[in-house]
DNA sequence: CACTATAGGACACTGAGTGCCACCCGAGAA
DNA sequence: TTCTCGGGTGGCACTCAGTGTCCTATAGTG
């Protein structure tokens, strides 16, 4: 009776099988890791813990230690996607500034589950170094996307390099400060200012590019797409005059 | 006969048992790798090829991926020992600019086995990690020394964060070029320009600091210990007086 | 209602990493 | 010489992460 386990699921809010296989998967794990220990906790144990097979866990996640990471793969591909589709007019900087403000967000999002997370990492050596691979991804990410909008040649490259290293430190400090006062209010604007102060200093080294805005009473031309919405031309517009 | 065997060593170099078991599951593990590929590789043909038994890899190796690796943990153990060696008279900079240069040492020290494991690391993600996790740790240390040499404040100890991911960042940039070049030559000039490029940007932010050097026509006291070689005492008066 | 795609389950298998015990060998000490 | 002590080693045996393969069940579609 198809039509009356459908119904189930519209009055309970159960799913047979699939529902947050993943999200649960993610809970029991960060619970086990905290209450047993991370090398103490089989894979067997998760899977029992969220009601599934021991083969479905690793259908959702490479290795262990990804159970209890946010999806950095994908977030790792939507702030590519950001950075490829901000406008080349506005200046290289705040678009990655942008960048490392939306992997904040995520973690902002749930803050009761990154500060279990950061407890369990924090003793943990395996999932130290799993944390730094997927930072040091960002990391690479910003730095390429430096080389290509704002030039890759030799002395300006390791600067782009340095600057993405800067920016991902500063996010991981600020990051590491608030949920260690166990994550409360306002990260965002914590890591905006500490970025304002990190990257004032650090600026100047591309400033011998300062954007040749040539002349004065220049034309302001946009093309767009017959379907872009308005806001996206307003925010060009924007972002050219800065 | 003890003598005799004494003897034997003195005239071939031969050493019973334990000659360099480490240097040849190193190499063993490094060759198998660049022919058949790192998961290709098991840990029984690295041991067979090296003469050892499967178990014996594991006591020189906490994981298969060290195989590969200069070992870090005595180098940190020896950068940490050099930092908190370091006269409290010499700039903390400076200090850090040095131990990131014995670092590289180390890789310029057998540009052979240096090369041939960046064209491994390079295509194997579980390596590469590996090497982050690594570089991290100095980064740590570097870190960690510049906050207890220079003050742990708020706005500064990002600021060390900051200094000593561009040293390490840097350390790689220069490294990885060298790499890529086949290892010839000059490595620790190019390291000491390009630290020297970028500290020089980075190191305003702590000159607010500048060395209450209190007074002009201070007077300049060595202690030292009754069997303190001279060259050292020396070094002592010429950072002092820098 | 049948059909297909997709997520999950069952099972077997490889190989990394560990604990344990036995061994060999050089260095003294009796 | 003989005993013993300690460090590096060999040999199992065992756990468990991770993978390949095949099968099942369910949701969505026409």
């Amino acid at each position: 009776m198809p039509p009356e386990k459908v119904l189930l699921h519209e009055r309970t809010g159960y799913v047979p099988a699939r529902r947050d296989v993943r999200r649960s998967l993610t809970a029991a794990a960060l619970d086990l890791f905290l209450a047993q220990g991370f090398d103490e906790t089989t894979v067997d144990q998760i899977a029992e813990a969220a009601g599934v097979a021991r083969r479905t866990f690793f259908r959702h996640f490479k290795v262990k230690e990804d159970a209890i990471f946010p999806d950095h793969d994908a977030m790792l591909r939507e702030i590519v996607a950001h950075l490829e589709a901000a406008s080349p007019l506005v200046p290289p900087l705040t678009a990655v500034t942008e960048a490392a403000l939306m992997v904040l967000g995520t973690y902002a999002a749930d803050p009761e589950t990154s500060v279990k997370r950061y407890e369990v990492t924090r003793r943990v050596p395996s999932l130290r170094e799993h944390e730094i691979a997927a930072t040091s991804r960002y990391q690479r990410a910003f730095a390429a996307f430096l080389n290509e909008r704002d030039g890759a040649a030799e002395p300006r490259r390791l600067r782009h390099e340095v600057i993405a290293a800067a920016v991902v430190t500063t996010h991981n400090h600020v990051l590491r400060a608030w949920l260690r006062g166990g994550g409360t209010d306002d990260v965002r604007d914590r890591l905006s200012e500490a970025l304002y102060g990190i990257l004032e200093g650090l600026g100047p080294w591309l400033d011998d590019r300062d954007r040749p805005r040539d002349g004065e009473d220049d034309v302001l031309v946009v093309v767009a797409r017959r379907d872009t919405p308005l806001w996206k031309i307003a925010q060009e517009i924007e972002a050219a005059r800065g």
